[in-house]
DNA sequence: GACATTTATGTAATTTTATTACCAAACAGG
DNA sequence: CCTGTTTGGTAATAAAATTACATAAATGTC
């Protein structure tokens, strides 16, 4: 009882399904349009309330969306699952992050507990959703260069500055000197200095700024590989060796924080642990000292 | 909503259960050793293999622990759950965010896909922890503080050097003027120099730091409210007005990023949102035009 | 240390829920 | 306007969850 390709199968297409990864709700979004008319029924009252249907039995289920008991099913293998049971499951774990990000838009009137609930479920689902639209293929390139630089430059403007500094706080894990440029005449200085060998690493959210764009073509004409991490498949993106596109839900409500900076920090976490576990065995100890030196400046800094 | 307990209750109490918050997996590790010994056999396969559970009937679960199926019933009655279906919901749900942390440890020989998946796991079940670990009182009072303070502020080292960069730059959030010292003169001079209506904002993930007592110390002396964010009860915590301890899955793993910087952000952003949100309505356009000028700002930098 | 009382666990019956088989209407193409 | 195909419903069936009840183990009391 696959359904994959047996006639069963609807218009909705295998890659459509995958493609939404693992949240079930992303993928009722995407085939909806693909489904039966009754089952389009079904998948609107998932959406509308899907927290109900959490709780609801396939009968519960059916009456909602004024279709048989038979129907629910079908929808539910239509999307791709198993059954109603396994269903029901795979919507637990998309509701775990939060409800959905156009849920818990922040309102006027929430006290500040609330606030704090949606913040964090809007931190969580926007990792989330990060993760499952991360470049796996552009991420090993990163790595690669990463690892082999001789040394590396982070570069950044306002909260993505904030970005650049972390990365280069963790210099111990890279292994290679590092720095952060947040100034843009030393950042056009630094990037002119650059040459083969030494990677830049170029943040911006927007991806459109004018003079990071400029520091990454001057580092690349002196032959530095250049990294970028963005937010968006945006210019910048288009003149770099390697690209990195950290999508994040975005959501124009004033009070929603941004969240891209947090995933970013994620994003440069997973390059520099992966770069650190690339080294030869030789070098763990070194790194493990390193580290622990990292770990000491931290805890207290004497005067 | 969900845990209250019935008749069939055993000795685990309420409150211990509601230690745990949300996370089902959580509560069967506190209450494992409150549980009947049979209920414990159900635990403890549970906590075993979580995922396979997911996937179980009753009937398999019981065959798996060794008991008959009635037992598995009444275990998750007694940990709190209306039935095996909303044990089944709930345990997806705390699988959503990634295998507990302890299965998620970083391997020497993990591929740098898996690498991410881990790291965006640990990073996502981490913020669910110290969500659930906030102290909202503090949080409140540390509201109360923001809102009312003619300027605030934020001093840090190192890592958390970053966090308070980044609390300065929400200044249009929080409508006065907001600073960062990240060197120990400036701070010491800048602490000097506080008083009465000004708020310090401490940061120290260990709160051992040294130094950073000390800025605590003379701004507190110097009439200037003090708010300390911090990993733990530390020494720092107890001479601060508020302390918001931020509680974060440590983890001994030489590879495991710090999180504790991600979670210091968040909370960070709960308190900018909230003290905005706290404005008299007729600022609201003021401050949404500050944002916007932060976002501008973002978005391109002129040289 | 036997007896009463509570607590813990299993067996079997029962109810609820999920799934399947099958049929009828709607619909498209010839 | 037939004919095969798709869609959606009804009713039967299988599977799973839950309850009722009985028995065994543990605990305490005299």
């Amino acid at each position: 009882m696959r359904r994959e390709a047996t006639g069963t199968e609807t218009g909705a297409s295998a890659d459509l399904r995958n493609a939404g990864g693992r949240n079930i709700i992303e993928i009722i979004r995407m085939t909806r349009a693909a489904l039966r008319k009754s089952d389009r029924k079904v998948a609107d009252i998932v959406l509308h309330d899907p927290q109900r249907i959490l709780k609801a039995t396939v009968g519960e289920t059916a009456t909602l969306a004024q279709v048989s008991q038979p129907t629910v099913l079908r929808f539910a293998t239509a999307i791709g699952c198993k059954g109603f049971r396994d269903f029901k499951i795979r919507l637990a774990q998309s509701l775990a992050l939060g409800t959905p990000a156009t849920h818990s838009v922040l309102l006027g009137t929430d006290e500040p507990e609330t606030v704090a609930e949606k913040i964090f479920d809007y931190t969580m689902t926007s990792l989330d959703w990060a993760r499952s639209h991360l470049d796996k293929a552009a991420m090993l390139k990163a790595i690669d260069l990463l690892a082999k630089a001789r040394t590396i430059e982070f570069f950044g403007f306002g909260a993505s500055g904030i970005v650049a500094r972390d990365a280069q706080q963790k210099f111990p894990l890279f292994g290679v000197p590092c720095g952060a440029q947040l100034d843009s005449h030393q950042q056009i200085m630094v990037a002119s200095m650059m040459k083969e060998g030494d990677v830049a690493f170029v943040i911006s959210n927007t991806g459109t700024t004018r003079s990071i764009m400029e520091i990454a073509r001057i580092a690349r004409e002196n032959g530095a590989a250049v990294i970028c991490l963005t937010g968006s498949d945006s210019p910048l993106a288009s003149c770099c060796d390697v690209a990195l596109i950290v999508e994040t839900l975005e959501n124009t409500n004033m009070y929603t924080p941004t969240i891209s900076r947090i995933a970013a920090l994620v994003v440069i976490d997973v390059l520099s642990t992966s770069v650190a576990m690339r080294r030869p065995v030789e070098d763990q100890a070194r790194i493990h000292n390193m580290k622990r030196q990292l770990s000491d400046m931290r805890k207290d800094q004497p005067t």
